[in-house]
RNA sequence: GGAGAGAUGGCCGAGCGGCUGAAGGCGCUCCCCUGCUAAGGGAGUAUGGGCUUUAACUCCCAUCGAGGGUUCGAAUCCCUCUCUCUCCGCCA
């Protein structure tokens, strides 16, 4: 959610950022929901003023034990009119909640005109392209030869766009999973965290998937009412909802490891082959609380410990600066990583590292206290995947494949696999 | 799943329908005192909003788990929900 004074004290820098991303917003309608949620709420607070101050009045009266009756057969009318306006502001401010509730972040000046991925800029590329001399076999075929991957059992059990992994890949997955989580915790200096995988509304809407976003979210129960979360950012910033953390505390530093659950609507055709585009994937998650002075040197941080990973896996991959128009929701500014997969001889998504500011802070009320003014002030808040296991799990496989359909193990997974040094066939 | 008890500020804890945004204590901050330490004295110490064309202060509104209700007036009475604790059952 966005500074509504920003919007009371400069409508039309709020237009113009907004327009950035396409999205339409209109000032005349919010000047005059604004200007009626002024009005009602002034004039209801009159009346609750003068309720209270007559119903003290009575007190005072009826301590001297003086007749009341008078100052009763005043008040008698108040009642009414103030819980009608009440109502009025009750709705009114419902209304300024929705609207605000469904405006996007203002985008870093840092970020790229531009409507589509098109538009993203490519900062740098790291690594060298695998050469092979033979025809490089993307990950279904390896992973189904292997007898490692199989969708049509994922099919079985669930639905498309599941998968079951079995013996050395199931296990290949888990040990990048573990390289990460030590990488991060020893290296880098996060805080491992194991969370819920279920997360109500609250916290689905203080992170920014609800209102806007439902329809991608799996509902896992109605009562309680529970979603499945499509990634640990959801729990793990959550965790700062509703606190005021001494200024001592911060920069708060997570990861977690989680599984991440997406209904892919809307994504229908996209990605049908192999594991890119799964409902369920595992995926290690960067969450960092800081002060907003330093949010941009920690996005830039955060953003390079996800390269560390693919760096020592020795992963080729490209930094891409997203364009406003591909910048989420919430996000101010967007780093992605895209890894080179060798199967489909182009770089894809690996992890998505974003700065939303005060963003996602100010729907959760996640604040500290600023030493200098003494005053809770909004944190500012930042993740990204650092990296997601199941696309990784992927990237290995096609990156380190032999003219045999093998799988050489990096070695930093190597230690991670009871030593193995190469995967076969079950 | 069954039975019972509870939810008040950073923490503990009091609170007859009105003078209670909330006693008292602890903690914390600042000041005084003392050669240092300990002890002692004093002051301060919730959050959000009205709020925007200075800032501070004052002022006003809301908040005692959440939401409704009764009442001129609710932390206090009534209803619903949520959560916590204890015992029993079940269970990784």
């Amino acid at each position: 959610m966005l500074d509504p004074r920003l919007f009371r004290t400069d409508l039309d820098f709020v237009k113009q950022q907004l327009n950035r991303r396409s999205f339409i917003f209109n000032p005349e309608s919010y000047v005059e929901l604004e200007a009626r949620r002024k009005d009602v709420q002034i004039k209801t607070q009159e009346l609750q003023n003068e309720r209270n101050s007559r119903s003290k009045a009575i007190g005072n009266a009826k301590a001297k034990g003086e007749d009341v009756q008078p100052l009763l057969n005043q008040v008698q009318h108040l009642g009414d009119e103030l819980k009608a306006a009440e109502t009025v502001l009750t709705d009114i401010q419902l209304e300024m909640e929705t609207l605000m509730e469904g405006i996007p972040n203002i985008l870093d000046e840092a970020v790229p005109e531009g409507k589509s991925e098109e538009f993203n800029l490519e900062l740098c590329r790291w690594g060298d392209l695998p050469v092979f001399d033979f025809e490089p076999k993307d990950h279904v075929d390896l992973g189904t030869k292997l007898k490692g991957i199989d969708f049509e059992l994922g099919v079985k059990i669930a639905s498309s766009r599941f998968v079951v992994l079995t013996g050395p890949l199931a296990r290949l997955q888990r040990a990048i999973v573990q390289l990460m989580l030590d990488m991060h915790t020893d290296e880098h200096g996060y805080t491992e965290t194991y969370v819920p995988f279920l997360a109500n509304a609250e916290s689905l809407r203080g992170t920014g998937q609800l209102p806007k976003f439902e329809a991608d979210l799996f509902k896992a129960s109605d009562d309680p009412l529970l979603y499945l979360i499509p990634t640990a950012e959801v729990p793990v910033t959550n965790r700062v909802r509703d606190e005021i953390i001494e200024a001592k505390e911060l920069p708060l530093k997570f990861v977690c490891h989680s599984p991440c659950f997406r209904s892919e609507a809307g994504a229908y055709g996209r990605d049908v082959r192999g594991m890119i585009r799964q409902h369920q994937f595992e995926k290690v998650e960067l969450v960092q609380i800081v002060r907003p002075e330093d949010s941009a040197k920690a996005h830039e941080e955060l953003t390079n410990h996800a390269e560390n990973i693919l760096k020592k896996l020795n992963l080729p991959y490209r930094k891409m600066l997203l364009c406003a128009g591909d910048t989420g929701f919430s996000s101010s500014k967007t780093y992605d990583l895209e890894v080179w997969l060798p199967g489909q001889a182009t770089y894809r998504e690996i992890s998505s590292c974003s700065n939303f500011k005060d963003f996602q802070a100010r729907r959760l009320q996640a604040r500290w206290r600023n030493p200098e003014t003494g005053k809770p002030e909004l944190v500012h808040t930042l993740n990204g995947s650092g990296l997601a296991a199941g696309r990784t799990l992927i990237a290995v496989m096609e990156n380190y494949q032999d003219a045999e359909g093998r799988i050489l193990i990096p070695d930093a997974l190597q230690p991670y696999m009871g030593g193995l040094k190469i995967i076969e066939s079950l």
